[in-house]
DNA sequence: CATAATACTTACCTTTTTGTACGTACTTAC
DNA sequence: GTAAGTACGTACAAAAAGGTAAGTATTATG
């Protein structure tokens, strides 16, 4: 119990007010991890990407919610977007610097996903109820 | 173009399917990215906790939220509950080695966002808007 | 004897997110 | 002349996620 709060106090000091509802960074994770997000951030690890390549490359996504997530993405700082007004429209998505350092973040995350889905999916059978009695 | 193609297909080979959606990557990339499943998993990094611990340490999570983050986690072998039938009640929840895993990965990106929030703040103020011709 | 605390579940409702289908303006290919 | 490609915007609809309030059983506390 005192324990228990003195860890809580530690963590404030460590990382900062994800935990707290009002911290502008649960805004910013929001952007990172919804549905298309991160999948566009790590898409764009690979280099330059136009509007149509990236609707290509991520099999599902809408133009509507593909040229939202890129808007809000932008506006976060991660992303550039360079358009040459010629017809037809031509626009070059890539990442900021910033963007970058963040994008390897969540690459790291999902190649952990994907690396350990064998584990992680025979894990998931063992339907194991544990209740103990002391 | 010939090379856009070539990049997607070292992809493949990389980085395993998440671009794709029938991948089950993308169904534990959810439990983890929505509201409360990566603070959940960030929050049991530091030990065991019980129910309503979670409850308060997490500011803002309603019980059927909680208790429903915390049923599919279980199920995806990140979390480990353990029950004691007393009266009032007492569950403990904890990580499971996998659980830890990527409870790890989820706190360098947490950490990440919580670090860079003044950049990321700072970047976010500058509306340039870059149209160019060539 | 009413209240609080524990760890939930359930029914119901609201908000948020995502998708569908269409329109735009212009050019090239068939 | 019709279709396709480009990069979107917009209205509307569907789906998913999230929240609220109440209930459950039992004990301890005032």
């Amino acid at each position: 119990m005192t324990t228990q709060q003195a860890i809580t106090l530690a963590e404030r000091m460590l990382r900062g007010e994800v935990f707290s509802e009002k911290c502008p960074s649960r805004e910013i994770l929001k952007h990172v991890t919804n549905r298309w997000g991160g999948l566009v951030l790590v898409a764009l690890l690979q280099g330059m990407h136009r509007f149509s390549d990236l609707r290509r490359k991520l099999s599902g996504v809408s133009e509507k919610m593909l040229a939202q997530t890129l808007q809000t993405l932008e506006q976060d700082g991660f992303i550039l977007r360079v358009s040459y007004p010629v017809v037809p429209p031509h626009v070059e998505y890539s990442l900021t610097p910033l963007g970058e350092e963040l994008a390897k973040q969540l690459e790291l995350l999902v190649d952990w996903i994907e690396i350990n889905l064998p584990r992680i999916l025979e894990a998931k059978k063992s339907g194991v109820a544990s209740e103990y009695d002391e």
